[in-house]
RNA sequence: GGGCGCUUAGCUCAGCUGGUUCAGAGCGUCUGCCUUACAAGCAGAGGGUCGGCGGUUCGAAUCCGUCAGCGCCCACCA
């Protein structure tokens, strides 16, 4: 190890340590006697690839793993994937397609067999990828959420959730993705800002004549008439589903359209008469105060429809173009009807007119095409049980939210929950255990014996055969299953209080973003308490989006996201991980920018360098200096104190200041001060002491360090002392102890001993005398108490300042620059290098702010309400400052008169 | 349309229930150094009337009100 290069390089020991702790099993975990510490780990897609995403979220579960498991837990971090049903469908139906194969051409078997394909092809990348970032996560517990316990877990729970009532079937207005052909949860809809046309089309009103047309006009009506008769005018952004108009719908309260109550009115281009309905939840003020109403296209026409019982007319098929009912336009698009119809109403005379309009349209989360508010029969859960149970343990924080203001959003959700859409109608994914009999109605089943027992029973036909069962093609919605993550994980659901389930089970800290709150995280919640009577976790902490440095969301179309592979390549997968972690607040968005891997790849090196400083040495059996000895206690003691307060961070879950912690005490205190107070002259030896002091603060300090650098910190831990094979620092526990009292009062020895330093440091670079001249410290004779009276104190600062002497003297020379450290004035003689006029100007002036400093002291405390109401202790404290201000003044008088000499 | 959150140095952020010497950190900036661990470095310095206004208080970055800007979530105005 004694040639080291200069430079540290993560790619010739990362792959080498990920290999040895997977050789050694150090990630895996069994039940035993230790406190446990349980994650499971967000599963990402099945054919997902790393992006920076997974960077922040996997990083921050490996730091809080890895922090557990040096704390002496039984540290379980288990991996998976989620099949992700209708993103993995999408893409395999886009393979297929280019490979000229249509889904619809192919039975559910055939494309089952080219999407298992597609998942062994592209599965489980995206966990090789983990590796390369350092997760420890216990691979050997690798699960998939349609693997057979998960799956056989998921029918289970339904047909559990069916038996209590709470999963029905069922005709409703689903969100319906008409490029999946799917239905889809409220909360896979996401609205989007669009800039559309509002349409005003005629509705001629079945009358040949208005009576009192002027009268009612006069009474605030609003009556159009043109050459071919008396209309209503209908504000609409959808043209093309007035096809599926069944009534017009007006406010009763509305003055504008007094004269329509009763009438009827003809739909135009279909020349279809419905009637004038009356309901107050039409907006008087939106548009004309007339709506059209559509109850098979939505889903508050199908309120309505439901309420005046109106019949509900599909004008679409379920890609979205027009049915045979529609009558027009049948086979063309949505969209492409909406002009064609715009254009022709236009044409007919039937248009009124056109504005433009900016509306907010439902699209599909995975595919991003509009919903199209559907009737179907589809299964949904009911929720408000489950929503129930679920929320007080987050108001009452036994579920910890990190940052708390997700419960508010958490509690709006819960309180108003809407039942579950579940079924999707999609092949991958847990096929719905629900079998049809063949003379109507259905049986739900664990599996098809099962059903079959149950329908022979229900029928009361013994001969019935499973074939003449059909079971449900839907699919179940992908959240329905990863809700009983962290319970199917330990096998909980099919063998409930099962050795591993009651020992991992309520994990320990969940880790994910604020975008799956409900998909996810609630479920979990909820299943975790039906299920288990339990939460599910203990902490969950958010993370926030990653985002360029301009605030942009990463995106593939932006092209603003880099590859996170290439940056582990550049600069080391510690290097990147920590780049990660210095921007990542909990709960606010990260700005990430590839300066800050930079950062970390620094740091990275600074620790290399150090050790390569302190493994240069030579080591003799000489009596260890004074001045060492006490920099080792200082030393000592800032570790308990950085130590505790990492710690107290940790629990806080506020890791990037955690690191930032550790990373100040690495390259400030002890590269920059510690080694610097220690470091033997050149070519000398250092005593054995003091190295093996040395070694053992680098150990610790890249136990410190290892959560968040694991590789580095495993290279430099395996080289401090022979290791022997098979130990890890990941295995090492890191217990540091409380500071003492005569602890804390040599950090504060040494922190005014670092000032004085540096206050010397400052003079030299002020009159740019070089470091290898050295110079002279006097200090005044009445500073009784000062630091520098301690033999070794005073080595280390002549040794840190280069000062050939320090004096304590009656009264200083002249020529000389000072500078205070508390009260206490230093001073360095510099001959003719002093511009007497200018340190009299710089000294006076600061006499001058002193006084001003007193003069406000003085003020507060002659004021008799501060004097009186303000504690004991703040008007001690402003005496004090008064004091101190006087004795510095005074000694900053007495500089002014020597320099005046 | 509701709700939540944010606004502190050039950038990213700490500053908890108001009071430890006229506000802190990292990065960046500036100055000086190729000093025999590290120029991916060292030493030092500069930089903020804590978004605006008003209030409570002996005392406010911190509490209250209000305005402005930004962000997020929820919601059935076609």
């Amino acid at each position: 190890m004694s040639e080291l290069a200069t430079k540290y390089n993560p790619s010739d020991v990362e792959g080498k340590w990920y290999q040895y702790w997977l050789d050694k099993k150090l990630f895996s975990s069994k039940p035993d006697g230790r406190e446990p510490y349980t994650v499971v780990i967000p599963p990402p897609n099945v054919t997902g690839v790393l992006h920076m995403g997974h960077v922040l979220n996997e990083t921050i579960q490996d730091i809080l793993v890895r922090h557990a498991r040096m704390k002496g837990k039984n540290a379980c971090w288990v991996p998976g994937t989620d099949h992700a049903s209708i993103a993995t469908e999408a893409k395999v139906v886009n393979r297929l397609a280019e490979q000229g194969i249509k889904k619809s051409d192919l039975t559910r078997e055939e494309f089952l067999k080219h999407a298992w394909a597609w998942t062994e092809e592209h599965g489980g990348i995206i966990l090789k990828q983990l590796r390369t970032l350092g997760c420890s996560c216990d691979w050997d517990r690798t699960a998939f959420t349609m693997d057979e316990k998960r799956s056989e877990s998921v029918i289970k729970v339904f047909c559990d959730l069916y038996r209590k009532g709470l999963i029905y079937r069922g005709v409703r207005m689903v969100n319906w993705d008409p490029k999946a052909l799917t239905a889809l949860s409220d909360e896979e809809v996401i609205y989007k800002e669009e800039h559309t046309k509002l349409f005003y089309m005629k509705y001629y009103v079945v009358a040949d004549d208005i009576e009192n047309a002027e009268k009612l006009a006069a009474e605030g009506n609003v009556i159009h008439r043109d050459e071919r008769g008396y209309y209503a005018v209908v504000a609409t952004t959808r043209p093309e589903t007035i096809m599926g108009d069944v009534a017009v719908c007006i406010n009763p309260a509305d003055p504008k359209n007094q004269w329509l109550k009763g009438r009827k009115v003809v739909v135009p281009m279909v020349n279809r008469v419905v009637p004038i309905i009356e309901d107050d939840y039409v907006e008087i003020d939106f548009g004309t105060g007339c709506l059209k109403v559509t109850p098979a296209h939505d889903v508050n026409d199908y309120m309505l429809g439901e309420k005046y019982n109106l019949e509900a007319i599909d004008v679409f098929n379920p890609d979205g173009t027009l049915s045979p009912a529609a009558g027009l336009y049948v086979g063309m698009d949505r969209f492409d009807c909406r002009k064609q119809i715009a254009h022709d109403m236009q044409e007919a005379g039937l248009m009124e007119k056109v504005e433009d309009y900016d509306n907010k349209i439902g699209c599909s989360e995975r595919t991003g095409v509009p919903i199209e508010p559907r009737l179907s029969m589809q299964w949904f859960l009911r929720m408000e049980h489950l929503a129930e149970i679920a929320l007080e343990p987050v108001m009452k924080d036994d579920i910890q939210f990190y940052p708390t203001k997700y419960k508010n959003t958490y509690r709006h959700w819960l309180e108003n929950i809407k039942d579950w859409c579940i079924s999707r109608q999609l092949w991958w994914g847990h096929r719905i255990p629900a079998y049809y009999l063949p003379e109507g109605g259905y049986v739900v089943a664990e599996n098809a014996e099962k059903a079959l027992e149950m329908a022979r029973q229900k029928t009361g036909n013994a001969s019935l055969r499973i074939e003449d069962l059909k079971q449900d093609e839907d699919a179940l919605d992908t959240w329905f299953s990863s809700w009983l993550w962290p319970i199917s994980l330990f096998d909980g659901i099919n063998n409930p209080g099962n050795d591993e389930i009651k020992y991992y089970y309520p994990t320990a800290d969940l880790v994910t973003g604020p975008d799956i709150i409900f998909f996810w995280v609630a479920r979990m919640i909820m299943a975790g308490y039906e299920y288990e009577g339990k939460m599910p976790f203990r902490n969950v902490y958010f993370t926030g989006i990653v985002r360029d440095k301009l605030g942009r969301k990463m995106s593939k179309s932006l092209g603003n996201s880099p590859d996170p592979l290439d940056l582990i390549a550049r600069f080391g997968a510690d290097g990147v991980r920590m780049g990660m972690m210095l921007c990542a607040p909990a709960g606010n968005d990260i700005l990430f920018d590839e300066s800050l891997c930079e950062q970390g790849r620094n740091f990275c090196n600074k620790i290399w360098n150090a050790f390569r400083l302190v493994k240069g040495w030579q080591v003799a059996d000489t009596p260890q200096p004074e001045a060492n000895k006490q920099a080792i206690n200082w030393f000592d003691a800032l570790l308990k104190e950085t130590g505790a307060e990492a710690e107290d961070l940790f629990k806080k879950y506020r890791l990037s200041e955690a690191l930032m912690a550790a990373f100040k005490l690495f390259t400030d205190e002890f590269s920059g001060w510690y080694l610097e107070m220690i470091k033997p002259a050149y070519q000398s030896p250092i005593d054995r002491a003091t190295y093996e002091a040395t070694l053992r603060f680098f150990d610790i300090l890249l136990k410190l360090l290892h959560p968040f650098m694991p590789f580095i910190t495993e290279e430099l831990w395996q080289h401090i002392y022979d290791r022997q094979d098979g130990e890890s620092i990941m295995l090492e526990t890191l217990q540091l102890g409380e500071t003492s009292d005569a602890e804390k009062a040599l950090l504060a020895q040494f922190a005014e001993t670092k000032q004085i330093i540096s206050g010397i440091r400052a003079v030299r670079n002020a009159k740019n005398i070089a470091p290898k001249e050295a110079l002279e410290l006097e200090i005044t004779d009445a500073d009784t108490q000062n630091v520098t009276r301690q033999p070794a104190l005073a080595e280390i600062v002549r040794k840190m300042a280069n000062l050939s002497e320090i004096r304590f003297v009656n009264q200083k020379g002249a020529n000389s620059q000072s500078f205070l450290v508390g009260t206490t004035e230093y001073a360095v003689p510099l001959g003719n290098l002093i511009d007497a006029q200018a340190e009299i100007q710089k000294a006076e002036a600061e006499i001058q702010r002193l006084q001003g400093f007193m003069a406000g002291i003085q003020k507060k405390l002659g004021n008799e309400r501060f004097v009186q109401n303000a504690p004991a202790q703040v008007v001690e404290m402003e005496r004090k400052k008064l004091s101190d201000a006087e004795s510095k003044i005074a000694a900053l008088q007495e500089t002014v008169a020597a320099l005046k000499q």
